[in-house]
Order: C-alpha cells, then structure tokens, then sequence
DNA sequence: GCCCTACATCAAC
DNA sequence: GTTGATGTAGGGC
C-alpha cells in the first residue's frame, strides 16, 4: 500500500548546509546565536537559520545545542522551544563550560563570533 | 530585574 | 500567504 507519510524530512538545501558547515566550526564550550550565524552567512535572517537548524538532519554531527539566541535565551533543541530536550540542551553546554542560569546564558563571554576567521 | 507585543526579515511549507 | 529553534524596539509589572 502507498502509504504517503507527507515528506517531512527533506534533503537539506544548499542554505542550510552553509549553516551547518559554520556551525561545525564553533569548538566545544561555545555558543552562537542565530542572528551571529545568519551574519556569518552575510545575507540571512536569525528566523532562516532557526528554520535550518530545526530541519538540521546532520543531528550528532552539527552542534545544534550550541546554538542560543542573541538575547542570551536557550532557543530550541531538536524541534523543541521548551521541555525536556531544552533541559538536555542546557546540560550539554554545562558540560562543555557553557553555563545557563535561570534559562539564561550566565556568561556571554561564550558567545563565538570568528566564523572562518582564521 | 522580569515578561509580553509588534514589526522586520529570510527560508520552507 | 502563514509559520518558524530570532532580533530589535517599546511598554507593562
């Protein structure tokens, strides 16, 4: 039987590789907010990254959790805005040196804005 | 200090 | 045309 599940889970496009290949550039311990990767590409919008990233099909291998937003929020975590998969997110930056309180980035020191800048 | 609302901006549905 | 893992600006608590 045809059982059409509605392709929800598409190649990646050409933008969102751009994303996950500056993404994979930030070293462990720290973050990036959608707005500093959508500078990083030059001409995009904080939203079109977000919209990459949740698409983000490369899950273990782009650092999606190290991705926050500029106001020093947590953002999302594999598809989700809020719920166990953000207390994952937060954890796993706590591991990596990244500190979070309250919901917040503690330290915007962490903050990594040299993409390709070697 | 905290949170919410409105508008702007780009890509995908 | 609407939504979305945002950003900035403005207002209220």
């Amino acid at each position: 039987m045809k059982i059409k599940k509605t392709k929800i889970e598409r190649e990646p496009t050409e933008f969102a590789l751009r994303v996950y290949d500056l993404l994979r550039q930030v070293p462990r311990g720290r973050v990036v907010s959608y707005g500093e990767l959508a500078r990083a590409l030059g001409k995009a919008s904080p939203r079109a990254v977000g919209q990459a990233l949740r698409r983000n099909p490369y899950a273990p291998e782009v650092p999606c959790h190290r991705v926050i937003a500029a106001n020093g929020r947590i953002g999302g975590f594999q598809g989700y805005r809020t719920g166990p998969a953000l207390r994952r997110k937060l954890d796993l930056l706590a591991r990596e040196g990244v500190v979070f309180e309250k919901g917040r980035l503690k330290d915007a020191a962490n903050k990594f804005h040299e993409f390709g800048v070697t």
